[in-house]
DNA sequence: AATTTCACG
DNA sequence: ACGTACGTGAAATTA
């Protein structure tokens, strides 16, 4: 019950009782800001308010999200997301054999992880296993072990272990790409992402065992996490571009880190919204990894996932 | 002013 | 032997 309470509590406070008050009564519209240079990784991050923390996940919370609305009934929102950004990336950056092939074949990456770490075939995988391999999926990249895997999944110890090995048989290219991420960083002091941009981590060869293993976590998963921003960064310079040289009305009003919010006038979502797949999906046109981006429009920004 | 809690990717 | 999941921001609570 107190948690029930709290969950409200914290929807009122934070987004009903908050965000009207931050409407501009010129535009009446929000207007928040995107800082370019706050987030270590090389995120955008958002405040007053903060628009990438909008709820979604549960039902209460999504009927905040459907108060984001385009400008007028002659416009709707389209939001355009990348798919599972982060694991095709990983799966570039260490050119792992098995993960890029699931995706180059279009293969469900969770599923195909369920049937590596439990030995089955693809279509035997159940709905729990799937859900358990998607949990290791999001682990291995923040660099979890065996304890908050088992806590995550509310299994035994032993069993995450069992897991997380059968998972780097699965995918030996990753356990190499976190083991030479680590001794590069260890080496130079710094980390990179695929576009170049360091990361500086003063603490990867400290005494204390805890700071250093933080900062090992943080050498395996900056290289993803940035060169998830830097491609939504380089897409979103070019749809600008190109939304300004094609004289279109659609403004981009919105970023949530894999996800872009646009404001269209209806008659221009025909010609736009092709141009915001391609140059989404073609930011970083020499990758080996197939990059997805699914799209959907509606008159709420709940109605356009 | 610092910490805790909880919203998102 | 134990123990550690990455990145944020806002409101409420505690010191």
């Amino acid at each position: 019950m107190i948690l029930d309470y709290r969950k409200l509590a914290k929807l009122k406070s934070t987004y009903v009782d908050a965000l009207p008050k931050l409407i501009n009564p010129k535009t009446g519209r929000i207007h928040s800001s995107f800082n370019q240079a706050r987030a270590a990784t090389g995120r955008l991050s958002s405040d007053n308010p903060n628009l990438q923390n909008i709820p979604i996940r549960d039902e209460a919370g999504r009927k905040i999200r459907k108060a984001f609305e385009p400008r007028d009934e002659n416009h709707v929102l389209l939001a355009a997301d990348y798919s599972q950004i982060e694991l095709r990336l990983i799966a570039e950056i260490s050119q792992d054999e098995a993960m890029l092939d699931a995706f180059v074949n279009g293969h469900d990456i969770h599923q195909a992880t369920a049937a590596g770490v439990f030995n089955k075939k693809l279509d035997e995988v159940t709905p729990d296993e799937r859900r358990a391999a998607k949990t290791v999926n999001f682990a291995i990249i923040y660099g979890a072990g065996a304890t908050n895997l088992s806590k995550q999944l509310n299994i035994p110890r032993k069993e995450a272990t069992v897991l997380i090995e059968n998972y780097f048989k699965q995918y030996k290219g990753l356990k190499k790409y976190m083991t030479e991420t680590v001794e590069f960083a260890r080496e130079h002091g710094y980390v990179l992402t695929l576009m170049g941009r360091r990361r500086y981590l003063r603490d990867i060869n400290a005494r204390n065992g805890l700071e250093r293993s933080n900062s090992e976590r943080i050498a395996i998963n900056t290289p993803i996490q940035g060169t998830a921003a830097d491609m939504i960064k380089v897409a979103m310079i070019n749809i600008h571009r190109a939304l300004k040289e094609g004289n279109f009305k659609t403004k981009m009003i919105m970023q949530v880190h894999d996800e872009l919010v646009f404001d269209i006038p209806k008659e221009e979502l025909e010609k736009v919204s092709p141009i915001i797949e391609d140059l989404m999906k073609n930011a970083m046109p020499q990758l080996k990894v197939p990059i997805l981006v699914g799209m959907d429009t509606g008159k709420n920004w709940l109605e356009a996932h």
